[in-house]
DNA sequence: GTGAAAGCGCTAACAT
DNA sequence: ATGTTAGCGCTTTCAC
């Protein structure tokens, strides 16, 4: 049987909850003998048993708050179902979860909604920020006036005092994409790059890392010019249909934006989705529809559901087991899927 | 807060004991009642608190028998890394693991293993088998005559009465790796198949979904004859120096054998590593390390770590919540890594 | 057929 | 500065 706080206090020759305070450096207890306690539990092995602690916090419950933003996409609803999991698991542990969805981005509405959960007494905060000063003074002033620990999820706030991220590393996704890009074009041959917004640093990172690493891996090849499109299904098939008017030789294209089905339409229609490689970001449903009739080659994902699910767990394991994550960037895998390991 | 047992037993005018009986179907209450308190349940929308149940159960632990085989190998090691974690984690909320390593494939072993843990007491099993029918027998005696449900993870045992398998689906990982080489290869090229024991029937499915897919996706190229090799670096060194020297023009190797180190020394040493496209199993120490410098351009995973932990892990949630998984075979994803998303 | 009661290991309010 | 104690929600023994 696994050691517990009685047996160390009966070692110690005092009460369990003198214990309980030396381990958790609560003060009130004699320095030799706290120092003595910890000594002890050391080398007695103690693990607290999760499911006491889980129990007895249920009094007052531990409650965490969550704010998406962009909740509206398709993207995001994988996040949520990943939240809603984790809502799932931490309830029956006698915890609970409250949840901010809002739709589009907006940092003012996202300060709202941290100002509200901080009202109804959540002990930490799982949000989808965006990289904006007001959103990363008031991480701040939860984190250290209020003590209230915050976790960035899907997307970060640099230089915050968030505990930790949980999310893609963009750099890295573009270059995944360009070693697969580099395998599968043949000499010289001419490549498209299709993206979103140019103020959204996610994208801007996957374009980078995915023409700095195929130009250094393939010099012969000519990456043409960037294309940016909205979230928008049928302006990105026009500008689709543009990019292969102006650049009939292309042979490849990689899509960091968002509106990956309107890309695929303008390919079958000018009947070229056979011939050009294309690799596309986000394993999500119409995304995999196409995969799987060939119209796209690759798809890049970067773990929705797990973020969701991680960003909320790792701040539930925080507040319970007052165990920090083991890296302040948590980052999700890159997953390459082709038809065959969707 | 959530609802409680007492909360149904005052509602229903009974006791704990009673709805606990009832809940679980255990007879000795009265059906009408029975009953009414299910239905109640249902509506007040009860469920059970699991630090709560974890806790009661501490008096007489869980305790979970695991088996490993082959555990001298490095991806053994890795799946053992799994279980270990997973071993933690249970402890942590007052169950055990106990685990059985054994080195090589043992059938005899295996079941010597088998009637071992269940002397010392184990509630459950995990085990890594093998297709023998002496293994698959032990495991319908035990889930049918002393109720120890069994867990299969890494290899299966068909049509045997275990609760579920986790481990990979090898066919789709031999699809997954002739869909990215069918990709990379230009017309009319050539390719070699390196593979292990003719015997292990995941290599072969592996072997088989790679030969299948590819010359339906491609025609054109030309799959030479399948050279075996034992799991020995030096020979699958020889031997793919000997299909070099056979076929000099190939141009894309499939290595579904363990020994992919050999392969690649036997590459570089004919200085033809840049010039092969190179796909092979098994993301661990020193594949990574040829993907790294380049002389292996894709690695297919299964999931080592993960088996290993969700094996151990499935069978301790249908112990403790009596949930059974919810498909009986439960495959890990396959896994695509090239040089940039290890 | 049903219920009372004793914990499981932990936390935290309340003594001392 | 340290100890006592009352639960958290559940399982399980034992008595009715």
């Amino acid at each position: 049987m696994a050691v517990t706080l009685q047996q160390i206090a009966d070692a110690a020759g005092v009460s369990r909850r003198t214990v309980d305070r030396a381990l958790k450096d609560q003060g009130r207890v004699r320095p030799e003998v706290a120092e003595k306690i910890k000594k002890l539990a050391e080398e007695m092995g103690y693990r607290p048993n999760q499911a006491g602690r889980a129990l007895a916090l249920a009094k007052n419950p531990i409650k965490i708050g969550v704010i998406t933003q962009s909740s509206e996409t398709p993207f995001m609803q994988e996040v949520l179902v990943g939240v809603h999991d984790a809502r799932r698991r931490v309830r029956r542990n006698g915890a609970d979860v409250e949840i901010c969805r809002i739709d589009g981005v907006n940092a003012r509405q996202v300060i709202a909604c941290m100002e509200k959960l901080k009202e109804s007494g959540v002990r930490g905060m799982a949000l989808v920020p965006a990289e904006d000063e007001g959103i990363k003074l008031e991480i701040d002033r939860l984190s250290e006036e209020d003590h209230i620990p915050v976790v960035t999820f899907n997307s970060d706030v640099s230089n915050s005092r968030r505990i930790c991220f949980v999310g893609q590393n963009n750099k890295k996704a573009g270059q995944t994409a360009a070693g697969l890009m580099a395998d599968c074009l043949k000499s010289y041959e001419q490549i498209g790059i299709i993206t979103g917004s140019a103020e959204n640093p996610a994208l801007n990172s996957r374009v980078k890392g995915f023409q700095e690493t195929l130009s250094e891996l393939r010099p012969d090849l000519m990456i043409n010019q960037v294309y940016y499109i909205a979230d928008d299904e049928l302006q990105a098939e026009k500008i689709t249909v543009e990019l292969l008017n102006e650049f009939p030789q292309t042979k490849g294209i990689f899509v960091s934006a968002p509106a990956v089905l309107g890309v695929c339409r303008a390919l079958r229609k000018k009947g070229v989705e056979k011939e050009i490689i294309v690799i596309a970001n986000d394993v999500l449903g119409e995304n995999i529809k196409c995969l799987e009739e060939g119209s796209i080659n690759y798809l890049i994902g970067q773990e929705a559901y797990f973020q969701g699910y991680e960003g909320v767990m790792t701040l539930y394991r925080y507040l319970l087991e007052d165990r920090k994550p083991k890296k302040e960037l948590e980052y999700t895998d890159i997953i390459i899927k082709n038809r065959y390991n969707i």
